[in-house]
DNA sequence: ATCGCTAACCAAAGCGCTTTGAAAACGAGT
DNA sequence: ACTCGTTTTCAAAGCGCTTTGGTTAGCGAT
């Protein structure tokens, strides 16, 4: 059923048709209900290519993961973007769509999709520091907003993001208050943007308090559960090992607390533990108390905000360039509590 | 820059540069190297809009994500399947568009989806118990695949499933023989195809070693790290607990593990315990040796499989129906062990 | 009767591509 | 020189929608 047949069938112009049915006011109230009434009985749904072609948009918008051949990880905390971004995506009329490129032509995809006409903006995830794809984004002159920042890129852009530095200060001070001197940061990759500004934060802290940084306690990879086991072992193995592991991911804090009681060590008690928790709807850091003392930020409510200020940018390309920085709470759990008596 | 733009520059029709960029035959090589040489330089990339509208078919994929409002559970292993989907899709010039749904109007969304021309071809993922969606899509006459199967589902269809009744069951077995009596079962929501496929194993391997399933070790629920801990706190409490548990996933069997630990037991000595591991990327289920002795079928693999599967569908819509069963390996990890003798 | 105005509707162009049916261009065969 | 079969190119129609620039009908005011 398209618009033709419609309007055959109702004896009016493709024009009426269309106008009745997108509430243009040059239609009669009585033909709008008796075209909207023939809609809704055939079924009919405009062609959303013809739809695109004729309006020029495409009411897409396009996510681009980048699936390397080398690390297959996917990012645990891409259904949970997603989905926020999904929601309200689905308020608002459009639809997402996903594509996949190698880690090296990223660029071309952006470039690919929007040269296409398949997208009228994206969103573009997982920074790392100096992205370059920010500035081809900008180049190009397309809607765009970031997950998160990207230092040393000084064009302006659109972002959301976590306060990345400021919440792992504070959890980090939070462990010198409980007495804790000897002080472990298990970070992701130190290219991504995040990881970058998190150790910033720990530094920061520590630097505050005079504590000198231990090399041999910073950490950095991909996060996953077996990285957390397998540092923290490492690290607790060494002359001095940490009093407290400060973590960037609920997945590695896991490995982090397996490894703990696999040595005999308890949580809390012995090691103290805060991890950044994405606040994942299959992971929740407990029921009442939480499990881990964390810092946490929901990804999937940055999903809905990121999406809501893209769309916002879309409809208007020129209003100024709007960021929106989210505060991570600091919840206390039952991993952390005073460095033990024997230090 | 467009066709018409291109042929200007060109000085040939539109057909000519069409026929040429498509690699038809009637073009001759002299004028095709010149076609392709001008489109690579000026960045020309056909509108995928006007190819679709001109073409009949959209050259995209949708995937379908129900995100009710009541339980806000993204499936933890969506991240992975789509990851393997979209390699094959890109691989095939496919893009994945994702529509986000309420519990209540999938069916509606998968049938706008096609009437409005958006995608060729679903992925349906997750079904249920006598899922309703499949009859419908199979009404519609689209192709689709489905991820799993239905039971009470009579149409034929295409689908990809792990033997979830013969993985359960050989894991089941598998603790029989190591002398568990007590064996208890934290499976996901049963009104899931997959989950009742596994209870019907567990309960199969009771039934042939002629133990009697005690319906207080039969759990149900979304499968998170909390549900986990709290089904095993609760069954390690009962007058007669289990010596082993079988659980429907990773996440669940974390918490598993947690309550375990809380309580002073060890897994693998006290209590045994198997998980279906999933494979997920940054869940990797220890290095050398497994920590947990698992029913493992990779995930990502089942999403570039079923994605070979549609776009084959796509392609031929009158091919007979095509069905692919994956055994999941048993992997004998560090959980499981003997019953201990005190029982 | 004429004019002007508004309300309601319409024919046709256009979005950027593919594809059909036809027309040049070119050798080879007579 | 002329026809015939290929090869190569093209003009134009069509995909399903929106939108421009009308036209027509109806009504009160002149």
């Amino acid at each position: 059923m398209n618009l033709k047949q419609l309007s055959e069938i109702l004896d009016l112009s493709q024009t009426t048709v269309s106008r009745a049915l997108n509430g243009y006011p040059e239609v009669s109230e009585d033909t709008r209900l008796r075209v909207q009434a023939a809609a809704d009985k055939h079924g009919y749904r405009p062609n959303s290519r013809a739809k695109g072609l004729a309006t020029g948009k495409s009411m897409v918008i396009g996510h681009v993961i980048p699936s390397s051949s080398q690390h297959e990880m996917v990012n645990p905390i891409f259904g949970d973007f997603v989905a926020g971004a999904a929601k309200k995506y689905a308020e608002c009329g459009y639809d997402m769509m996903f594509t996949n490129a190698e880690d090296t032509s990223i660029e071309q995809a952006y470039r690919n999709l929007f040269q296409r006409g398949a997208v009228d903006g994206v969103v573009l995830q997982g920074p790392k520091v100096n992205e370059p794809r920010i500035e081809v984004l900008n180049r190009m002159a397309v809607p765009f907003i970031v997950h998160g920042r990207s230092t040393g890129v000084n064009v302006p852009y659109d972002w959301i993001d976590v306060n990345n530095k400021s919440s792992f200060m504070r959890a980090t001070r939070f462990l010198i208050d409980l007495g804790h001197r000897r002080i472990a940061l298990i970070n992701g990759l130190e290219d991504m943007d995040f990881a970058q500004r998190r150790r910033d934060g720990f530094l920061e802290a520590m630097r505050q308090a005079e504590l000198p940084p231990d090399p041999k306690l910073m950490r950095s990879a991909e996060m996953t559960e077996v990285y957390g086991h397998h540092e923290t072992r490492d690290m607790l193995q060494l002359d001095n090992p940490p009093t407290a592991i400060l973590t960037s991911s609920m997945i590695s804090a896991i490995g982090v607390r397996r490894a703990l009681e696999e040595i005999g060590l308890e949580m809390g008690r012995d090691v103290s533990v805060i991890a950044h928790d994405d606040d994942l709807s299959y992971l929740k850091n407990g029921q009442d108390v939480p499990i881990f003392t964390a810092t946490r930020s929901s990804v999937r409510q940055a999903g809905e905000l990121a999406a809501e200020m893209l769309i916002d940018r879309i409809k208007s390309p020129n209003d100024p360039i709007k960021t929106r920085l989210l505060e991570a709470e600091l919840v206390v759990g039952r991993s952390t509590g005073p460095v033990p008596n024997r230090f």
